[in-house]
RNA sequence: GGGCACUUAGCUCAGCGGUAGAGCGCUUCGUUUACAUCGAAGAUGUCAGGGGUUCAAAUCCCUUAGUGCCCACCA
């Protein structure tokens, strides 16, 4: 053996050694009982970054799960990411000087299948690197005809339980990415602007948005307000830019009589709040903003511009004419961006498929409140329960090509909408008319995203691994994607789909940055692997951080991780040069209890056994960090400092079979955290074929 | 407006009721004999501030301050 360890001989050629004996798939343990994990399929649109590593976890999970002899079942799979890889895709357009408006559906769809493919392998690749034990024989894809046919069926489900609505609702619609979104993905940001105050009719009213009086059907007062209770279901006229117009008074618990004046103009097509008023007084919505986020007809000599040009000049206007009491410059509020491009959303009147979540979210709390899912750590139970227990509509259409398109057609000549499961329909069901069209829409990607773990393992055939033990992933998606599968799992399958939740932190860059593209911090791990080992990373990102606390990436924690690989090395080799006797695979617990005879010797049997429960303890409860540490600091400064060197001086057969012995079944607990190293050592020292991974966890 | 974390050695972070810990860095010494990617010994801290509970608090409770993140239809 060398002197210095050299991973990049070792972690060579195993992974592929261990994926052609076919030990990631669970028939491996054909009598254990299932356990599942699905892989959180990465995005296909690029290559993962270093906080993918995180991964990890999942791996220790399996491989000390296949270790107890279990069907230990972890499903690789990749997203399509619908918007994401669409935003992407369309930049790389830009650049070319090109825009989707170029291309027909078809051909878009096509260039980004062919984009997405590339990207696949490369992401696999670096799965492989880091040692991940996949089955790759039921690796999935998010459009894969079988997983969409899945979804087709969900949906179907859906419209026919009534859970399905095409709702006239206002959206949150971003003009410059021209589509809708769900509430989780718009962001709230401060923002300092002008707050006027409008004489409005009898009245005088605060408003950040004067350009949008054009759509004004109402002016509101709360329900209690004794000044204005007299105006309550009167009509009034007002006299605006373009003219004299009449509105109606109305009182309302929404609003806030010590907010401005008390009076808040009514404006139902582009302000959520105002669009339930006005679903609750029954008050005419006016839409004045087009797509395009210019103002349209209805506002007359404004017509065309850009709705901050409009505010500007509409101000200025008004101010001309005197219908601006006074202006507050300094009003400090949260509008709603685009959490993509940082747009400002603009609530848009569009009809859109929406989910009722009420009776959806329901089971999904219980299965928490009741412990059927537990929540690591545990302080997460409170957002997923805040989400669930305040959830509002899912608006599920997209108005993207790159997704699954919606399988719905409304009927041209009646214009009922038909839902099938996938296939085109004959004819209308209502009126019989042959002349239907199908929604241009897509579906939310995590619309299909909430079904991966029974849709993938439908799709395998692999329905005995349903519901799967954990899912385990960053917090950052506990509500986008946990919670909605909890939902949609319960629903279709009658199950929940897995029985843990556990969470792990985000890894942020050396100076504790978040890591993003746009700011160029992104590591490859790949990179590191090449300069620590795949078993250094992975030991790293799991070592000396709470499990569930953030943290930065660290060089001199890697660089520990990887003297440590160098220790177990130099461990291997004096343990290899002393050993006396040859092909000896190392004795059990058990056996080596009762052959020492040596007080030390005793005493290290002892503790050994004493790190297993205790690492065994760790796992089961999701404390990785514990048992990382507890690791080291017992293989390092216990076993190596201490005993090694006892040993050194009294070596004969029988305490070199009990150090062998003791050192393998260290390699043993070791093996999940550091899979490669762990192979390779044990290989040597036992002098044989058989594999580590497929050995069984010491107790 | 609400919530969740964090504040411990120079740096990065564990510990979460019983005499302050790790890694890196620092000091001294050792080592041809598994490993200088090593070993032995050592220095370094009003555990953010204040109050309380307890025989005992970094650890539990209250409070103040700073930092980070998340939620939220404040016109």
């Amino acid at each position: 053996m060398d002197k210095v360890y050299n991973h990049k001989e070792v972690e060579g050629d195993i992974y592929q050694k261990w994926e052609e004996q076919g030990y990631f798939k669970p028939e491996i343990n054909p009598k254990g009982k299932p356990y599942t994990i699905i892989l959180p399929p990465p995005n296909a649109n690029a290559p993962l970054h270093f906080g993918h590593a995180m991964y990890v976890i999942e791996d220790i999970l399996i491989r000390y799960h296949r270790m107890k002899g279990e069907a230990a079942l972890w499903l690789p799979g990749a997203d399509h990411a619908g918007f994401e890889t669409q935003f992407v895709f369309e930049k790389k357009l830009q650049k070319e000087g090109k825009s989707r408006f170029d291309f027909d559906r078809d051909e878009l769809y096509k260039m980004i299948w062919d984009y997405v493919q590339k990207n696949r392998e490369g992401t696999e690749n670096q799965l492989r690197k880091l040692g991940f034990s996949l089955d790759w024989t039921r690796k999935k894809f998010t459009l894969d005809s079988d997983i969409i046919k899945i979804v087709y069926k969900t949906f179907k489900k859906l419209f026919d339980d009534g859970l399905l609505y095409r709702g006239d609702r206002l959206v949150n619609y971003c003009t410059k990415c021209g589509t809708s979104f769900s509430d989780l993905e718009v962001n709230h940001k401060e923002q300092k602007d002008s707050l006027y105050y409008l004489k409005y009719g009898p009245f005088i009213l605060a408003t950040v948005r004067p350009e949008t009086v054009f759509g004004d059907t109402a002016v509101a007062v709360n329900t209690k307000d004794e000044k204005h209770k007299n105006w309550v279901g009167k009509e009034i006229e007002v006299q605006g830019v373009l003219g004299k117009f009449k509105v109606k008074v109305i009182a309302d618990d929404v609003i806030d009589p010590n907010f401005g004046t008390g009076v808040a103009k009514v404006t139902p097509a582009h302000d959520m709040k105002d669009f339930e008023m006005g679903k609750r007084h029954n008050l005419n919505v006016v839409r004045i903003i087009d797509f395009d986020g210019k103002l349209n007809e209805k506002a007359g000599k404004y017509k065309g511009l850009y709705v901050k040009q409009a505010r500007k000049i509409v101000a200025e206007d008004m101010q001309k004419m005197g219908l601006i009491e006074k202006i507050d410059e300094n009003y400090t509020h949260t509008i709603e961006v685009c959490y993509k491009c940082g747009t400002t959303i603009e609530p848009m009147l569009l009809p859109q498929w929406f989910i009722r979540m009420e009776s959806l979210a329901k089971p999904a709390i219980d299965a928490v409140k009741k412990g059927e899912i537990k929540i690591y750590p545990q302080r997460f139970e409170k957002t997923y329960l805040d989400f669930l227990e305040n959830i509002r509509d899912w608006n599920i259409s997209r108005q993207i090509v790159w997704g699954i398109r919606i399988p719905a057609w409304q009927c041209q000549d009646c214009s009922k909408w038909v839902v099938t499961a996938g296939e085109a329909p004959n004819n209308c069901s209502k009126c019989k008319s042959k002349n239907l069209e199908q929604d241009g829409d897509t579906f939310d990607t995590w619309f299909s995203s909430a079904q991966w773990p029974f849709a993938t393992l439908q799709a395998t055939k692999s329905e005995n691994f349903y519901p799967t033990s954990v899912m385990e992933t960053g917090y950052d998606i506990l509500r986008w994607w946990v919670a909605r599968m909890v939902m949609v799992g319960i629903y279709v399958t009658g199950k929940v789909p897995f029985k843990n939740i556990v969470l792990h932190g985000l890894v942020n860059d050396p100076l504790g940055k978040k890591m993003s593209k746009s700011k160029g911090n992104v590591i490859d791990p790949l990179e590191l692997v090449e300069q620590y080992g795949a078993d250094a990373v992975r030991f790293a990102l799991v070592y000396g951080t709470a499990f569930g606390n953030d943290q930065s990436l660290s060089y001199p924690k890697l660089e520990a991780a990887r003297k440590f690989t160098n220790k177990l090395w130099n461990m291997a080799r004096f343990i290899e040069m002393k050993k006396i006797r040859i092909n000896d695979e190392g004795l059990m617990m058990k056996d080596l209890e009762n052959m020492a005879k040596n007080e030390n010797d005793k005493e290290m049997v002892k503790k050994t056994k004493q790190l297993s429960k205790e690492l065994t303890n760790n796992i089961d409860s999701y404390q990785f960090n514990y048992a990382a540490e507890a690791l080291y600091e017992f293989v390092w400064h216990e076993f190596a400092d201490k005993y090694i060197e006892d040993v050194k001086n009294r070596i004969n057969q029988n305490s070199s079979l009990i150090l062998n012995s003791l050192f393998i079944i260290l390699l043993k607990l070791l093996h999940p955290f550091m899979p490669f190293i762990t192979e390779e050592i044990y290989k040597r020292l036992t002098n044989s074929n058989r594999s580590i991974m497929i050995e069984s966890w010491p107790q």
